[in-house]
DNA sequence: TCGCGGACGGTAAACGATTTCTGCGAATGG
DNA sequence: CCATTCGCAGAAATCGTTTACCGTCCGCGA
C-alpha cells in the first residue's frame, strides 16, 4: 500500500503525455485515439499517430471503461474450467467474440453456490458488459434469490445475461435440443433398417437423461417401431452403468441396436457385449451421445451423437454481440449431429 | 454509442448515493467500505454499513483500480483452453488466486503470435497486476522481439511475470522437471528389479522429448543399467508412433519394460505388444508419461508419471501471491510421481 | 491555562480517459 | 456583403473511487 507510487518506476504514458509531444489538447488525442466521428485535420491526426507509436501508447481501458460505462469484457461462469465441456464452449465463445474487441473473465464456480455468488458480484464490480451461464443453475433455494436480485440489477443497468445451460435465469438462450438430437440418433438407426431398438437411460432424477428417454420413446413411436420396457434399461452416467443396462436389454428385448444416453455407457455396453461373444456391428450396433475424444479410440470405433460444444460456445458469442449492440436477437437452437465411425451397420436380414 | 446514457434505467448506486442516504461525505463511506486505517467511529460506521446495504451498493472496481494503480486481475496466455492440460493448469491457479481476490482473464493464443501479441496489449490497457504465460514460447522472431517490449515496460511499472512453461521471458518460474521425472520412472522400474528398460522417444526436435530422452539414459547410467541402441525407438507422439516404436524395440533389444514419452505412444505400444502375443505387465511392463485420463481407462490401465498440472497452476498462484505482495519468492520445481495401475510388475526370473 | 496530539470528518485533487460546449476562422449562399 | 454553416481544436466537466491535507473537538500533561 505505502510504495503504490514508487511501483511506476517509468511513468505510465498517458493521453496527456501523447498529447504533449503532438502539441495538440488531450481532447484531441482522444479523438484521433478512439476513432471519434468528430473531425480532425489529417496533418494534426498524423502528428498525434506519430507521438503515440513513439510512446508505445495504450490507451486505459478502465479510464475508459468509467466513463463510457462499458468496459469490454464479458464475465463466463461455468462448472469447472478443467472439464473438456467448458473448455471447448468457453473456446468458442473466445474464438468468437475477441474479434468485436471484447475479453473474457472466466470463473469456475466447483458447483458450489457460495462461490458463483462471490464471483457474479465481482463480475458486477468489474462491470462486465455481459454475464454469460455456461454453468447449469444449483439447488439452494438462499441461492436462487440472490441471483435474481444481481441479475436483476446487472439488467437494470444495460447488463446483457446468455444462457448456454439449463438454467432459471432469463435471458438470452442457445439451447442445445436433447429432444431433437435424440431423434437424429433413432431417424439415423431406423433408416438402416433397425425395428427394435434398446434404450440405456441414465439416472431418472438429471433433467437430461429425462429429456432423452422421453425423446427416444417419442421418437421411436413416430416411426412407428417397438416401443417396449424390455428394450429399455436404467443405469448411472458410466462405463459400468452401461454395462449392465446392455446385458439387461439383450437378455430381455433382442435388439437389434442399442443407443445409449451417453459415451460412457455405451462404451460399457460395447464391453459387455463383445465379452458376451455379440459382435459389433454385425449383430448388433451401438451408438452414444457426446462424442467424447474416448469415443474414436474405443476398442470399436463409436458412432454417436456429437454435441456442438464449440458451436454452443459460438452461436452464444455471435447473439451476444447482436445484444450487445442493441439488438433483440433470437435465441438459438443447436442439435447434434451423427458421428460415423464402426459401431453402426444394417441389421442382419 | 448514442444510448449510452439512457442504457441505464435505473442509476448506477455509488458512494456518493450512500454518503447521501448515511448523510456522511463520500471520503467516509469510501473508508469504510474499503476498510481504510483512517479512523471511522462506531456509530458512523454503522449508518454506513446500513446505507450501503439498503442501496446493495458494490464499489466499482475499475474506479478503484484507477486511482490505486492496482486491478486485481492476472491475464493468463494459454495455448488452448479446451486442452484439459491447460484447462487443469487454470483451475489451479484460479483456485488458490480468488481467495486474495484477484480475478483471471484466460486467453487462448491457438499458437497464433498476431493473436497472442494482441491479447498481451489487452491486457496492459486493462492494467492486469500480473501476466501468466502457461502456454510456451513461439517461434517468430518479430513476435520475440515485440513480447519482449512489452513484458519489459509491464515490469517496468511494477507488474509481475509468471512463467509456467518454456519461454524466453524471464520472470518467477514454476518448473515441471521433465530430468528428475523421467528418473522417476526408471528408478521405479529398477527398484523392481528390471534391468533391460526400453525407452520410446519422442520426435527430436522438440524441446521435451530432448529432455526425456537425455534423462532416460542418465538415469539408466546412474543405476547401471544396460543403455544401448536396441533398446531405444523414436516415435511421433501418437498411438501410431508408439505401435511402431515398440515393434521395433521388442525385436531388437529383449526388454522386459518399456518406458514410453507419452501416454499415448505408451497406449499404442500396449495395443500392439498385445496384439504380438505378450502380455502385460507379466511378460513386459509398460510406463507412460502424462497421466491422461485415457490411461485409465486403457485395455491395460495403464502405470505412467503423473504431470502434477493443477499443482503447476496452484503453486504459480502461491508464487504469485507473494510476488504481488512485495516479497520475491523462489522459483518452483515440481517433479512428477508414478500412478500405480496394472500395466508394471517385477520381471520374470 | 496552554499546548499538543489523537480521533474523526470533510474538501478537493488526483487517476486517465470521453464528450459537451465553446470559439474561431474559412467557406458558402442568398 | 453579411449571415450561416462547417471544420477543427481546446477547456472543462464527468465517470467513481482513494487519499493527502485540513479543520475541529476533546482530553491530558505540564
Amino acid at each position: 500500500m505505502s510504495n503504490r507510487r514508487t511501483l511506476s518506476a517509468r511513468e505510465r504514458v498517458s493521453l496527456r503525455a501523447v498529447a504533449e509531444l503532438a502539441e495538440v489538447s488531450v481532447a484531441t488525442v482522444s479523438r484521433v485515439m478512439s476513432r471519434s466521428s468528430h473531425p480532425v485535420a489529417d496533418e494534426t491526426r498524423k502528428r498525434v499517430l506519430a507521438a503515440a507509436e513513439r510512446l508505445g501508447f495504450q490507451p486505459n481501458q478502465l479510464a475508459r471503461a468509467l466513463v463510457t460505462a462499458r468496459s469490454q469484457t464479458v464475465g463466463v461462469i461455468v462448472h469447472d474450467i478443467s472439464d473438456p465441456y467448458f473448455g471447448e464452449l468457453v473456446k468458442g465463445l473466445e474464438d468468437e467474440i475477441r474479434a468485436d474487441g471484447y475479453r473474457l473473465f472466466v470463473a469456475s464456480s466447483d458447483r458450489n453456490p457460495a462461490r458463483e455468488l462471490e464471483y457474479l458480484r465481482a463480475f458486477e464490480a468489474y462491470q462486465v458488459d455481459a454475464l454469460v451461464f455456461a454453468a447449469s443453475s444449483l439447488e439452494d433455494p438462499a441461492y436462487r434469490d440472490e441471483v435474481e436480485t444481481l441479475v436483476e440489477r446487472f439488467e437494470s443497468r444495460g447488463g446483457i445475461t446468455l444462457v448456454l445451460s439449463e438454467h432459471f435465469v432469463e435471458g438470452h438462450k442457445v439451447h442445445f435440443d436433447n429432444r431433437s438430437s435424440t431423434a437424429v440418433a433413432v431417424d439415423y438407426l431406423a433408416d438402416l433398417g433397425h425395428r427394435r431398438i434398446g434404450f440405456i437411460a441414465g439416472p431418472p432424477d438429471l433433467t437430461v437423461s429425462r429429456h432423452r428417454h422421453q425423446a427416444f420413446q417419442e421418437a421411436v413411436e413416430k416411426r412407428g417401431l417397438t416401443y417396449d420396457d424390455s428394450l429399455v434399461a436404467e443405469g448411472s452416467f458410466s462405463i459400468e452403468g452401461g454395462k449392465r443396462a446392455a446385458l439387461e436389454i439383450v437378455s430381455g428385448g433382442e435388439p437389434t441396436a442399442i443407443l445409449a444416453s451417453n459415451d460412457l455407457m455405451a462404451l460399457g455396453a460395447s464391453r459387455a457385449l463383445l465379452d458376451a461373444g455379440h459382435r459389433i456391428p454385425q449383430d448388433i450396433s451401438v451408438v452414444g451421445f457426446d462424442d467424447l475424444p474416448l469415443a474414436e479410440v474405443a476398442p470399436v470405433p463409436l458412432t454417436t451423437v456429437r454435441v456442438p460444444t464449440y458451436d454452443i460456445g459460438r452461436e452464444g458469442a455471435i447473439l451476444l454481440r447482436r445484444a450487445l449492440a442493441g439488438e433483440d436477437p433470437d435465441d438459438v437452437h443447436l442439435v447434434g449431429e451423427i458421428v460415423e465411425r464402426r459401431s453402426v451397420a444394417a441389421p442382419r436380414a
